[in-house]
DNA sequence: CAGTGGTCTAGACCACGTG
DNA sequence: ACGTGGTCTAGACCACTGA
């Protein structure tokens, strides 16, 4: 008997889940039952119902019992980075401009920004090797006093430059993925001479309150960028 | 005192990381000092606990303590169902064909197929109203007696072709998004006279013991398909 | 050694849902 | 009225880390 009990009832009712013995809305053995067959108390038996609930495998219902889900098959779980990609990491980057504007009204809409506030937009250019993989925007809401860091507007990435005045835990990000073709600038700044597509990807910042905080746009060479994601498991 | 003590206790130790009071590697008061200030017992505690151990704010250690993380910036989850991106439904679909092959060497690789193992190839294209938005092909390992129903062939997403005859609890999946110019046959299938660039979704499922099961590929018109993930919340 | 987290018990009271 | 899950207690023993 190595392993705690709560972890043999987790695993055999996954079990029963996985061979389909057990299907999406059937009913779990309840807690009571559970206690007699496995001979342990209510609160193990609990601990190991809290598991499968917080995998997502079953949901309990005052009064009614545990049941099984549907599974949640068209969630996976994406990690991004604009400096580090699967295929291809950024080792150095140019930095073009840094400059205080009055936003577009197109970022004024996306940022959510009243009428004068101003943007710190930065733009760079990513090199793997000699060879450039991206050009990066970012947009960053101007706040008095905000410290700007030559360090991180540099190398950092878009959390990395925000982390320096808020708990990263408390900011919310949204990303957009989509494939474009260069305009002119962009392809003069990647050196691109055919018609080679751009994957992009929006990455927006929020506080948290829910208010947009900065916006950063990377375009990424398509023959140098993979994004991978996979099935958010689940041990 | 309506919310649950062990609520409290995961709201007031969430407010100290958020508001930067508890920085990550601090070590948050241990089990027994929350007791006290909270006045309540061993279990109440741990039960708070164990959600935001669970939630991947802290860490705890046998013998050492309980550690506030590091934030996971990197991660986002994503919902993708080829069938419905964000901006876009598709509300028919055309099955160019269906059909048994020996797969080419790159498809033996990628599935790890032995040698004369078959495959079935389905080539559909989706509609959104009368306009054609995306070329999707995929491959599923053959296995003899395997059902293949004509109407999931013809209207059903990757994991629902599967699920007929596994659990979809089972499946792993994993995802590979880029950006590419179409080649001639996609160009026609999707009427593309420019040089629309596509968004390419490649989608891998796996079998319980993590074999591959099957492939599919997507190739969505890029002014058709953008893609969403946001950080993986945390209520 | 004293303090930490990990597991577990045998009770208790509650709110909820179904007959 | 009875069974369900949700919360909570006041103990217990263990293995681990650090002084």
């Amino acid at each position: 008997m190595e392993r705690p009990v709560y972890q043999q009832i987790i695993e055999d009712i996954k079990k029963k889940i996985f061979c389909g013995e057990l299907k999406p809305g059937d009913a779990i053995p309840s807690e009571n039952t559970l206690c007699e067959t496995f001979g342990v108390s209510r609160m193990t038996v609990r601990k190991g119902l809290a598991v499968l609930v917080n995998e997502g495998y079953i949901t309990s219902i005052p009064g009614k019992g545990s049941f099984v889900n549907e599974p949640d098959f068209e969630k996976y779980t994406l990690y991004y980075n604009e400096m580090s990609t699967a295929i291809n990491t950024v080792d150095s980057t140019k930095l073009i401009e840094v400059k205080i504007i009055l936003p577009s009204n197109n970022l004024q809409m996306s940022l959510n920004l009243s009428a004068n506030r101003k943007v710190i937009l930065v733009k760079r250019i990513f090199y793997s090797g000699s060879e450039p993989v991206a050009y990066d925007e970012k947009y960053l809401i101007y706040y008095k006093g905000m410290p700007v860091v030559e360090k991180e507007i540099k190398y950092g990435t878009f959390p990395e430059m925000i982390s320096k005045f808020t708990s990263l835990f408390a900011i919310k990000k949204e990303l957009t993925i989509s494939a474009q073709v260069p305009n002119r600038q962009i392809s003069k700044y990647l050196s691109l001479y055919n018609s080679t597509p751009l994957l992009v990807v929006e990455q927006k910042l929020f506080n948290s309150e829910d208010k947009p905080i900065g916006l950063g746009i990377t375009y990424f060479k398509g023959d140098n960028c993979r994004l991978f994601a996979s099935s958010s498991f689940t041990d």
